[in-house]
DNA sequence: ACGATAATGTAATATACTATAACTTGGCGA
DNA sequence: TCGCCAAGTTATAGTATATTACATTATCGT
């Protein structure tokens, strides 16, 4: 791979070590999943000593911190794109089903996102939350409705919640038994459109009221 | 507390050590979660060697399966409680709300059984996966609905999913924003309300092509 | 009763990771 | 060019997992 960029001859100074860190340990991640995050590790790999990476951050959380806040920037872009791109199916649809797939295709990576005690440290204003919050954001903008707000808001939070419970369950083998048959894909997409209904249905109840 | 079950003389054998272990390590993850679980620290609080739990468990993911598994166990008598209570509320809502009060109140523990590696390496027959397994058929069978078996399957879990993003969506911080005006037992409601709609919907259309 | 044996504990130790302390290197500005 | 400072280094302490070899108790057949 040669992910490791010193330059040829061997300097002192690695150049730039923070980063080299956040990018290996994305790749640690998406293998093992946030507890195969070791810092001698990636020392090691990086060609440097163990307490260099020490420099860089205070601890081992603040090194996850920083990791899962790049891999929510990444997210995001993803997302961005499945938004943007041209296509049959709804924007909303298309950014559940490209989340879908990023959660189970680099689930370790996902795991650390959502299922980590990281997030649950995350100070409200810490880069990470704000990154957090952005995805959010792209989410209910991908919501092709009126804009009415606090209801738009309401259903953007069920299908993330719906769509997280997914790819969790699906990873731990609690969508099989005789489930086994529904695909995660079409789950996905109904949960997506019965959620649109909702919010339909929620409009026209208060427009009758008006 | 007095939680440590020894005879009052000293006496070399512990008397019941793998259990003793799986109910302190309940109290550890119910305060930090799965990786507050320490070998090291169990057998200090049990009194007994470092070394002796692995008479027990082979390793310490061993240990964190058989914990999991005891936590289910005492999910799903909460939640066939939860059933079996007569109450305002269909059963389905009842299982719902009261699996989310789980999962807010007692978060370390719901993070353990839903949220970390060990059951997606549970193997398909073990006792951790047979014991999820069953709180789905506590879901499943809290739905008062006509037995249509695949069709009743997938609303249930939509259903899990949801829920399961709520509790983990909202430890993260993540419920919060413009949207922190909306009660999680609500959403949880609604996504309960809006799926009971989709089951209907759907066995009006399979109806009518009949 | 009693002695073999399995079950269950202990002590000692190897290995791995986090983290800190004290020292070293090299680039950069006054 | 000289000294400062950021970013490395070595050395080391502390803690956790896990294994090995040994010790003690419980149990069970005779």
């Amino acid at each position: 791979m040669g992910q490791i960029v010193r330059k040829p001859f061997k300097t002192y100074h690695h150049g730039d070590l923070r980063d080299a860190l956040i990018q290996a340990a994305l790749q640690e991640v998406e293998l093992g999943g946030p507890e195969a995050i070791s810092i001698k590790a990636l020392a090691k790999k990086l060609g440097v000593s163990q307490p260099a990476p020490y420099r860089h951050f205070a601890d081992r959380d603040a090194l996850l911190e920083a990791v899962t806040a790049e891999a929510f920037r990444q997210f995001n872009v993803i997302m961005r794109e499945a938004i943007d791109r041209p296509g049959m199916q709804s924007k909303l649809s298309r950014f559940a089903q490209a989340a879908l797939a990023f959660g189970l295709e680099r689930h370790g990576i996902y795991r650390l996102m959502f299922a980590s005690r990281t997030m649950a440290c995350a100070p409200k204003g810490s880069e990470l939350h704000t990154a957090a919050m952005e995805t959010l954001a792209l989410l209910i903008e991908s919501f092709e409705a009126p804009a009415v707000g606090l209801l738009r808001e309401r259903q953007a939070l069920k299908i993330w919640a719906g769509l997280h419970g997914i790819v969790m369950l699906a990873e731990q083998g609690l969508l099989t038994g005789e489930a086994a048959h529904i695909s995660r894909e079409e789950l996905m997409d109904e949960i997506v459109e019965q959620t649109k209904l909702a919010l339909t249905i929620a409009l026209k109840a208060t427009g009758e009221k008006a």
